[in-house]
DNA sequence: ACAGTAACCTGTTTGC
DNA sequence: TGCAAACAGGTTACTG
């Protein structure tokens, strides 16, 4: 469900409703996420502010005075804020209570995380090692040419992987291949400098434009508020394989990369 | 160092 | 209609 653009929302939208607030309650319901959530989590967390709430890559940052909690949303994550006295459902896995609200925590598939640390955030062995955010000034197109010397695999999979550039996940790394005008396959090292400066400026263009529109909605992503996100409107070539391509009218196609289905068109994309 | 694959889970869609 | 297989927004860990 949530890539970069998704994650920026839901940071934006739950941000305002809790920062500066003191936390009353931890409900931990399932702990078995994809790492399991520390048992200790609640003495670390009651009655201590939430100073800010920040993001790295897909990963939630929210800073407290004596440490951090790192929460990721995995493939169908997603956090909503309640009024408290809501009831649980099914997949609500984890409960951060306010004075007036409740900060849930639901993923179907448990994938996701909710971990602690009260050490520097940069320095945790899931973030250390991450790559530039796509929509910083360290990320160019000299940059990711740099990075595709030597690199036999396709750019599709170059451009999804983390320690070259975090955030772009598999709906917006089609997007802006396609904008690019580069085939997901072709290999990195086969890409000019000047069409990586295109490339870079698209996934940027891409990501900003969704962030815009409150993310992408296919299933059931939400925002914090439980409204949609409005950018599959402006999809281009994901989940339309078969359909006309925007540019030339040819049927576009769908084929696996790197075990991630990929869509393209085959004659404006090289 | 790099490339490819399996694995973690549940829910929904597709195909016979 | 029923059932099984395939597939889904992510990322780590393992293999060669």
């Amino acid at each position: 469900m949530p890539e970069l653009p998704e994650v920026e929302t839901t940071r934006s939208g739950i941000a305002p409703h809790i920062e500066g607030q003191r936390i009353t309650g931890v409900i931990i319901r399932q702990p078995r996420l994809r790492w399991l959530i520390p048992n200790d989590l609640a003495q670390h967390l009651k009655g201590r502010k939430i100073q800010s709430v920040e993001r790295r890559a897909k990963y939630l940052l929210l800073n407290l005075s004596n440490g951090t909690l790192i929460m990721h949303l995995g493939m169908s994550g997603s956090l909503r804020i309640l009024p408290r006295a809501t009831e649980p459902g099914k997949h609500d896995h984890f409960d951060l209570q306010f004075k007036t609200c409740c900060l849930r925590f639901h993923d179907p598939r448990r994938f996701g995380a909710v971990l602690w640390t009260d050490q520097s955030v940069a320095d945790h062995p899931l973030i250390s090692h991450l790559g530039p955010e796509p929509l910083s000034a360290d990320f160019t197109g000299a940059y990711l040419h740099q990075q595709a010397q030597g690199r036999h695999v396709a750019v599709k999979n170059l451009i999804m992987d983390g320690k070259v550039v975090v955030g772009v996940g598999n709906i917006y790394a089609n997007e802006a291949l396609f904008r690019s005008r580069i085939l997901p396959s072709r290999a990195a090292n086969r890409i000019s400098a000047a069409r990586y400066l295109q490339l870079a400026d698209e996934i940027k263009q891409v990501l900003a434009a969704a962030i815009k529109r409150g993310g992408t909605t296919l299933r059931d992503f939400q925002q914090e508020d439980g409204k949609p996100g409005y950018f599959a409107q402006e999809l281009l070539v994901y989940g339309k394989a078969g359909e006309p391509c925007p540019g030339c009218g040819e049927p576009l196609k769908q084929k696996r990369i790197g075990q991630r289905s990929s869509f393209y068109c085959g004659k404006c994309q090289r």
